[in-house]
DNA sequence: ATGGCTGAGCTACTCAGA
């Protein structure tokens, strides 16, 4: 089974995109986030069309995350923790992987720049909430896999110049913190578990030839519970469809597992 | 590089992203 990451910064923006890239790759389960509309305006129609199943937690301009499956995903729920400020960053559901009832959590996480504001204070939050809810999940079920756009650089090597993001909202000691209190939990993060020293990113700015000079960051992750290690077969960066015109800022990550 | 470029909502320009 392929499950799939992508924060493809609008839905309806980047459709053709999208529908090439499940042509191409065939995830059977699609993570996405900043879809950045609403539910009613999601084009689940296309995505029928195409074999996939959507589940949408929406919102007018900004974040939004949803699941594209061709299989059915149950027990979906956009509650799993109370947003202080009402935005759409978090969707989860539950599929089998094997015999493993499995839970599935997608993430936006809050971007949090400028540091020392009130946009810096609702990520520290977040995260703080969003920890606590997951301390308690793990509990209930062994089997999570969370997955989207963190908003983090989790270590030096994640970032081309990691003295340039040292005072970054994605990067400042406090917010890497939380990624590994998070990780001690009972998480792997699958990209750099498979990869002990590889060098590779997830996003590339628009602006002054990012991608062309490799300038990139890995913020968009894969988290499994160790109770789902023993299936999990690979992890990729896929950056094809970040070379494509008229793209996402961020590529896809793609798990294999059974 | 406190900028650069892109998208939504709207139809001029602001807000947000990372």
């Amino acid at each position: 089974m392929k499950i799939v990451s992508w924060n493809v910064n609008s839905v309806r923006a980047r459709i053709e995109n999208i529908l090439q890239y499940i042509k191409n790759s065939k995830p059977d389960v699609l993570f996405l986030q900043e879809i950045k509309t609403q539910n009613e305006n999601f084009p689940s129609q296309t995505f029928t069309e195409n074999g996939y199943n959507s589940y949408v937690f929406g919102q007018k301009s900004y974040n939004g995350v949803a699941f594209l499956s061709k299989s059915k995903i149950e027990n979906i729920k956009t509650d799993f923790i109370k947003d202080k400020l009402q935005q759409s960053r978090v969707i989860t559901g539950e599929i089998l992987i094997g015999k493993k009832k499995t839970k599935l959590i997608n993430i936006y996480v809050p971007n949090g720049n400028p540091v020392d504001t009130e946009k810096y204070e609702y990520k520290k939050n977040w995260l703080t909430l969003f920890l606590k809810r997951i301390k308690k999940e793990i509990k209930i079920n062994p089997n999570l896999i969370i997955s989207g756009d963190f908003n983090i650089i989790p270590e030096e090597i994640d970032v081309y110049d990691y003295k340039r993001y040292e005072d970054d909202a994605l990067f400042r000691l406090e917010i890497r913190k939380k990624y590994r209190e998070l990780i001690n939990l009972g998480f792997s993060d699958l990209y750099r578990y498979f990869n002990k020293s590889k060098q590779e990113y997830t996003f590339w700015d628009y602006f002054a030839g990012s991608w062309q000079k490799n300038y990139g960051l890995r913020i968009d992750h894969f988290l499994a519970s160790h109770n789902l290690l023993d299936n999990i077969k690979s992890i990729n960066i896929n950056k094809t469809p970040r070379s494509k015109t008229k793209p996402s800022d961020h590529t896809p990550i793609e798990l294999e597992i059974s």
